[in-house]
DNA sequence: AAGCGGTGCAACCGCGACGAC
DNA sequence: TGTCGTCGCGGTTGCACCGCT
């Protein structure tokens, strides 16, 4: 069954928008609000489809947006929501009033993931480079936490059942830090990590997980005084969210307790 | 001054989710 | 319950800008 196009493409505009245009849109959008895409770009008189109109709406016109540099506070915020929600731009944005899902985006892709690097921490993975390196063929699917949603639990059955592969999740991990980052390995068993690594990831608290290894907020067992110092570990002094749920700040608004996944969904 | 490559960002595209019928 | 239309998200692309040679 094909999909019909979201609008009649041979008599829209494409590119750049025009002031024209967005003074249209944005007259528009302010006698009328926002909503009912497909028919706002008829309604405001603009050869734009829909879909570009919410999209520059959002991304460009909104009176609300927070224009100019991020600050280092909302860097580092964004690193602890990406490590914990992943590529959940939206979701992401709705923490950081005034910025959205695009921006972010962009930002992640141009900035944080070279600081990051730089940081020696897989910006994927938001492990130690080394660490993810050894540890071939191996999915790692986080998730937040047992109120992890139906949905969420659906995802994660389909796929074990498409993999085909053991999936272990590790008790004593969700005991130790019951809010964050716990983790859903799915691999062959004949790959399992050796017991080393294995202490060693279980080992790893959020905090540095983020690569803010010896950062005061540090609740791991696992002493990074030779293996991480050496990645720019002292840059954990900027920290001042510290982990999840787990220490004395109220990060996400979650203070001490379980971190509630749904009340991230600001939209 | 021109050419070139790198970077940042706005915009587009395809697909999944969801609601209405 | 299934189909269809719309919306929203995430990945990708294209282009303007900037610095270097």
């Amino acid at each position: 069954m094909g999909r019909s196009p979201c609008c009649e493409k041979a008599h829209t505009n494409k590119g750049a928008w025009t002031k024209e245009e967005d003074d249209r849109l944005i007259a528009h959008i302010r006698a009328h609000g926002e909503g009912c895409w497909r028919s706002l770009p008829k309604a405001a008189g603009l050869l734009r489809c829909g879909k570009s109109c919410r999209l520059r709406w959002i991304n460009y016109l909104r009176p609300d947006l927070k224009r100019g540099n991020f600050t280092e506070e909302e860097d580092e915020l964004i690193i602890k929501l990406h490590s914990l929600l992943g590529n959940k731009w939206s979701l992401i944005a709705g923490r950081l009033p005034g910025r959205t899902d695009n921006e972010i985006k962009n930002y992640w892709n141009t900035h944080i993931r070279r600081k990051l690097m730089s940081r020696g921490i897989d910006p994927a993975t938001h492990r130690a480079i080394n660490e993810s390196n050894n540890v071939p063929n191996v999915k790692t699917i986080s998730f937040s936490s047992s109120s992890v949603t139906t949905t969420e639990e659906t995802k994660l059955n389909i796929i074990e059942c498409k993999e085909e592969k053991i999936c272990t999740m590790n008790v004593k991990d969700q005991e130790r830090c019951p809010d964050l980052n716990l983790e859903l390995r799915i691999s062959p068993p004949s790959q399992s990590s050796s017991a080393g690594q294995l202490l060693k990831r279980r080992s790893l608290c959020f905090t540095c997980s983020l690569g803010l290894m010896n950062s005061k907020d540090c609740c791991c067992t696992y002493s990074f005084s030779s293996n991480c110092s050496s990645s720019s570990a002292s840059s954990g002094s900027n920290s001042t969210n510290g982990d999840i749920g787990g220490g004395n700040s109220d990060f996400l608004g979650l203070k001490g307790g379980l971190l509630e996944f749904r009340s991230l969904e600001m939209k």
